[in-house]
DNA sequence: AGCACGCCGACT
DNA sequence: GTCGGCGTGCTC
């Protein structure tokens, strides 16, 4: 007896043997597209329903000849055929690319196309009212009724919510009536579920410069073919503007336009502005919509009603069927990069996604990466620069405190050059803001009897105080305990002191500095959605807000028109670590901040507290001279063959046991690829040798520009074959530390 | 990703 | 003796 031959599998049911063969890619972490059976013609795209194992799964029909050699007594038939508009050619090649670019499964790439199998279904239909073509004889019209069927005079089909409202009735009113014959139920023209943005309306009044770097996007728009556009220019010259009339081309050459943002959730401003500029609000895409929205978002944009959307990373496998345009604003920000599951890079993915829509790609920023200025270096992309200010506002006045020189006083943050400009800036009447990228109280908490240190159980890293919460968290797994009444190593009772400062601990110090300022913090943990952080700006726009204390969320785009100075408390903070961007972000990063003062009338001011003030970014941070600082960023690593001079790839080995990481690590390291142009650094321990519980190894695969990761990775990652409790992660041009 | 099958500890 | 823990493996 042969088990899973009987009648009782289920997998005999629908076993056929007639029919065409089609490949049909699911969205699971499987190698490649299974084969199914039908008898009907199914197109490429199509999304179907076909049995898997016991269960049934959604999936898409693919492209490619289906594999020849598996029997086809083995093949199961396709159950159902999703009305619904076909993934486009161009989506299935990008799911296809991406793929092959992380070294993904191409299934693992399509579960991000296809997040919402709920808007596979068509919407139910609304249910509403019509007048009956004849009114029985013998029904009674009461007055009641009367205004009913004047209101239903016209023939169209009304919600019956809508029609007691109008006419003034109860809604059970409509019951009897149709009881009686009076009105028919029938079903509701559609409603639009997204208006349109309308790019006829005027755009607002742009300098020579705004109004020419404005004409050459709209013209790349209207090309209908792929090119990338770097749009750089300081905070406040105008980029968005410029951008929009991008948008307007691509809404009146009837195509749909895309803007990634990298921080959706605090982008209120940034939707404020577009509605004042397109009549309209554009389709949102978050991780926070509510699942209604998300079904109906989605099967917008696939119906090409959605002609605007706006959204995170994720946002870049939508089904538009006819993109025109993708903006990527922020460039430079790693929240554009996806470390977990397939770990892709939003805005190299946007321009490759633009490349097969044959769609315009506009990359801004006021301090773009160092990949991007190098493309439009080497003329890949097209570059456009916007020189001043827009309005006037100059920019603000950068000047460095040499925290050698005047420290703060013992226990204090805040050195008293810094704390005579926040007074200054308080006693004008203006509002000053102070920048700490850092959560919570303090960073750290020591043991003074002992010397103990406040650790994660699970992650290699100190735990954080928020003292506002009573208790000890680490950012990296969310572990949270209350904070120790005696050190858990000595046993010494309230021995415990804080280390360093978090923005909590500058806000104390701030409320004994300035007891009368009216202060906001500003971080992740204070700031949890968009409505608080709409909320936050408004208060500062309002001037309810004296003096605003924020973590790098302060960073993102804001406009306070009432600020003029900002304080970094800790410049020096994202330097440590030997991280290869390491002064490019942190560059960008204060850069940005810096851009929050004074983008009004009132000129503002900079100050960056740091302990090394002659350090290459200081200098450049002062000096405003990006440009030659990203040369002499691109100088240093153009010799080592260091992106973007060079690809990287890095492999993570983790696993829960230390030494079966070890081995599977040292294992890769002896199977390492050499040759010419190609080097592997590694295996060494990760810079966060623990992480969630997990030991994690890494290695660098470091080759030439023109020689490609993936063949080797494959080659190298098919020598080794880990065991089951030991993960692989490969992660094709990583950035940060991982 | 599910959902099986499979092989070792505490319960009726 | 069974219920159930989640480790390994397959799904066209």
């Amino acid at each position: 007896m042969c088990p899973g031959k009987n009648a009782e599998d289920p997998r005999s049911h629908n076993r056929v043997v007639t029919g065409q063969r089609i490949r049909v890619l699911l969205p699971l972490p499987l190698a490649q597209p299974y084969d199914y059976s039908t008898t009907e013609q199914i197109a490429p795209g199509t999304f179907v329903e076909v049995p898997l194992g016991r269960r049934s799964a959604i999936g898409v029909a693919w492209d490619g000849e289906p594999d020849r050699g598996l029997p086809a007594g083995r093949l199961r038939a396709v159950t159902r055929v999703f009305d619904v508009p076909a993934m486009t050619p161009t989506l299935r090649r990008f799911v296809d690319w991406v793929a092959a670019y992380t070294l993904s499964p191409p299934g693992a790439v399509l579960r991000m196309a296809m997040s919402v199998p709920a808007a596979l279904d068509p919407p139910a239909p609304q249910a509403g009212w019509r007048r009956a073509d004849a009114a029985p004889a013998g029904a009674r019209v009461t007055p009641q009724r009367a205004k009913v069927m004047a209101l239903l005079a016209d023939g169209a089909v009304r919600a019956g919510g809508e029609i007691a409202e109008a006419a003034g009735v109860a809604p059970a009113l409509l019951r009897g009536m149709a009881d009686a014959g009076l009105i028919l139920p029938a079903l509701l023209p559609r409603a639009r579920r997204f208006a349109a943005p309308d790019a006829q309306r005027p755009g607002p009044a742009l300098g020579p410069e705004q109004d020419a770097a404005a004409a050459a996007l709209r013209a790349s728009v209207a090309r209908r073919a792929f090119a990338t556009t770097l749009l750089t220019g300081v905070t406040g010259s105008g980029k968005t503007e410029v951008y929009f009339e991008a948008i307007a081309e691509a809404l009146r050459a009837g195509r749909q336009a895309l803007v990634l943002l990298p921080e959706i959730a605090l982008s209120t401003q940034w939707l404020d502005r577009f509605a004042a500029r397109f009549g309209a609000a554009p389709a949102l895409w978050h991780s926070e919509l509510t699942s209604r929205t998300r079904r109906d978002t989605w099967r917008a944009v696939a119906e090409g009603e959605a002609t605007v959307l706006v959204g995170a990373r994720s946002a870049l496998f939508l089904p538009f069927p006819d993109l025109g345009l993708i903006v990527v604003d922020e460039e430079h920000e790693t929240a554009f990069k996806q470390e977990e599951g397939v770990v892709y890079h939003a805005r190299d993915m946007a321009v490759v996604r633009a490349r097969l829509s044959g769609a315009a790609c506009v990359l801004a920023s006021a301090t773009p990466s160092l990949e991007s200025t190098t493309n439009a270096e080497t003329g890949r992309y097209a570059a456009l620069h916007l020189p001043a200010r827009h309005g006037g506002a100059a920019m603000p006045d950068v000047t460095l405190v040499d925290l050698r020189r005047t420290p703060p006083e013992r226990g204090r943050f805040l050195s008293p050059p810094l704390v005579a400009a926040v007074s200054e800036t308080l006693a004008r009447g203006e509002q000053a803001m102070l920048f700490l990228n850092r959560r919570g109280y303090a960073p750290m908490t020591l043991c003074r009897a002992c010397g103990h240190r406040m650790r994660c159980p699970n992650c290699t890293a100190w735990l954080v105080e928020h003292r506002a919460q009573r208790r000890l968290q680490c950012h990296h797994c969310g572990h949270v305990e209350a904070p120790p009444e005696a050190c858990p190593n000595c046993g010494a009772p309230h021995s415990t002191v804080p280390i360093g400062p978090g923005v909590e601990r500058v806000l104390e110090e701030a409320s004994a500095l300035w007891p009368e300022a009216r202060r906001l913090v500003m971080a992740s943990d204070t700031i949890p959605g968009p409505a608080a952080a709409a909320a936050a700006a408004k208060a500062i726009q309002d001037r309810e807000v004296d003096l605003v204390i924020g973590t790098q969320i302060v960073a993102k785009g804001w406009h306070f028109p009432h600020l003029t100075l900002v304080g970094v408390v800790d410049a020096d903070l994202g330097l440590a670590g030997g991280d290869l961007r390491a002064g490019e972000r942190t560059f960008q990063l204060l850069h940005q901040v810096a851009g929050r003062a004074g983008r009004e009338e009132r000129p503002g001011r900079v100050l960056l507290q740091s302990f090394a003030p002659e350090h290459p970014v200081m200098q450049a941070l002062v000096s405003g001279d990006i440009d030659a600082f990203m040369a002499a960023e691109a100088d240093a690593r153009r010799p080592g063959h260091w992106p973007p001079f060079g690809r990287l790839a890095a492999i993570i080995v983790s696993a829960e046991e230390e030494r079966a990481a070890e081995r599977v690590a040292r294992d890769l390291g002896l199977a390492a690829p050499g040759g010419e142009g190609i080097e592997v650094l590694g295996p060494a321990p990760a810079p966060l040798a623990i992480l969630r519980g997990r030991h994690r190894r890494r290695l660098l695969l470091k080759t030439r520009r023109d020689i490609a990761v993936q063949p080797l990775l494959m080659e190298w990652l098919a020598k080794v074959d880990p065991p089951g409790n030991v993960r692989v992660q490969v992660d094709v041009d990583p950035v940060g530390f991982l």
